[in-house]
DNA sequence: CGGGCCATTGACCTCGGTCAAGACGTGTGG
DNA sequence: CCACACGTCTTGACCGAGGTCAATGGCCCG
């Protein structure tokens, strides 16, 4: 797998996907092209509507994919974190989401061919994706049901929770809490509202004990409640093992 | 392929796929225990938290894929048409979706291990697979974004010109007229607003010379002017070929 | 020190939800 | 053939969640 010039060599060079790969599958992958990249914070990495080659695997770092509507919104649709997948289809075409960087991110940057030759060389890796596209399309369809179904309060306490079970690893665990660079804005665009009423929904949530977003930190005052008060049930975060 | 027993023996026993399959794949698919079966209007033929081992091809006919929450409603994730798959995962595990007919249904039923077993074994399915995913994907973040950030008039027309759209087969083409049997309780829960206020919406568009929803036919009287209104650019309907 | 981004809050308004009441159509049973 | 029930559509009155506009303050960084 090549690294770019800007890589650091210590981060270990298979995509971190948290199902396990045999040797072959690892050589195979480390074959395709790969190449290891480091994005600054707010960094626009790929457009909405340019023609695309490439796909993306996060090694590292908070960003979001995302729609962009003639007026200049956004409408944010996943924070994708360590071993998520963006851009796996079967060809070249243009893009209909844009990513970008929150924080400082690492990501291999493979060409979309090469993954569509990885599904077609080995049954094992078609497998692995196919399974980490399931669960990316669980967290959408979650998502859509959320904004569509949920109103303010619940619908951000839904996604602080969601993050921070995806922060976990294997999608089961929870933290009482953790750390998050996102902004108001980011929240807003991510659940259809405005960064305003955001604003005085945290307000809100903080003054029925239930979290605290402040200072890039989520505090899970009362964590029970927090979930049942936003509905939350983390099952549709599993990944399911080959 | 088996047939049901209450299965229309006309029917062609392939699922009815928008790319070129080729015969050995054909005659694979056919092997795989698929089952064509047809449902009455407003069955439920999948429930969320069941645990599921089907997969399910959208032969004819119109249905919902939903998600239900705990007070009774549901946010309608998709209304798949001929060719859609719905399942495609890698293992049986519960459905964290639902799946409701609206008209006459017929379906092809696979075992959801029998998909992952075609994956492994022709790559050219796979890709196949991988296409046709991938343009539900693109449909799913267009809902999302079409939910989270167009208001009610523009939301709706967004819809039932996709709609409108995808009827036409290669997600190019759109009539100015088709008939819709959907309720408007039905773009209600897909829009994540109430049927209230979805007669208004479209009582709204009607006066806007934009389009006609009555007597289940939508009827666009402006075209042009209705695809700018919603912002509708059908381009992420597009279904890649291999 | 100044500029920019972000968070916060108030005043006001509107879109869309809630509640209630009918109208219309169609299929069913008497 | 009629009566009725049920699902769907329609409309009005009212309310509340969330959007808009505006102003302010904190914080980080050049």
């Amino acid at each position: 797998m090549t690294l770019a010039p800007e890589s650091n060599p210590k981060i270990q060079d298979t995509p971190p996907f948290r199902i396990p790969l045999s040797e072959a599958d690892r050589a195979f992958l480390a074959g395709l092209g790969a190449t290891l990249r480091r994005y600054a914070p707010h960094e626009t990495i790929m457009r909405q509507g340019d023609d695309e080659g490439r796909a993306f695997i996060i090694h590292s770092g908070w960003s979001c994919v995302h729609t962009d509507l003639p007026d200049g919104e956004r409408q944010i649709i996943d924070f994708p974190f360590s071993g998520d997948i963006i851009g796996l289809r079967a060809y070249q075409s243009p893009s209909y989401i844009s990513l970008t960087s929150i924080t400082k991110l690492i990501v291999f940057e493979v060409p979309a061919k090469a993954l569509t030759a990885a599904v077609e060389h080995s049954p094992r890796l078609a497998g692995t994706f196919l399974s980490v596209a399931a669960r990316q399309r669980a967290i959408l369809v979650e998502h859509l049901t959320n904004v569509g179904r949920r109103r303010g309060a619940a619908r951000a306490a839904h996604l602080l929770l969601e993050i921070g079970t995806r922060l976990g690893g294997d999608g089961q665990r929870l933290a009482s809490h953790y750390e998050c660079p996102l902004t108001q804005y980011d929240l807003a665009d991510a659940l259809g509202m405005t960064a305003i009423h955001i604003n005085r929904i945290l307000k809100d949530l903080r003054e029925l004990d239930l979290l605290s977003f402040r200072h890039r930190t989520v505090d899970f005052i009362n964590l029970p409640a927090t979930k049942k008060f936003a509905g939350f049930n983390p099952s549709y975060l599993l990944l399911e093992r080959i």
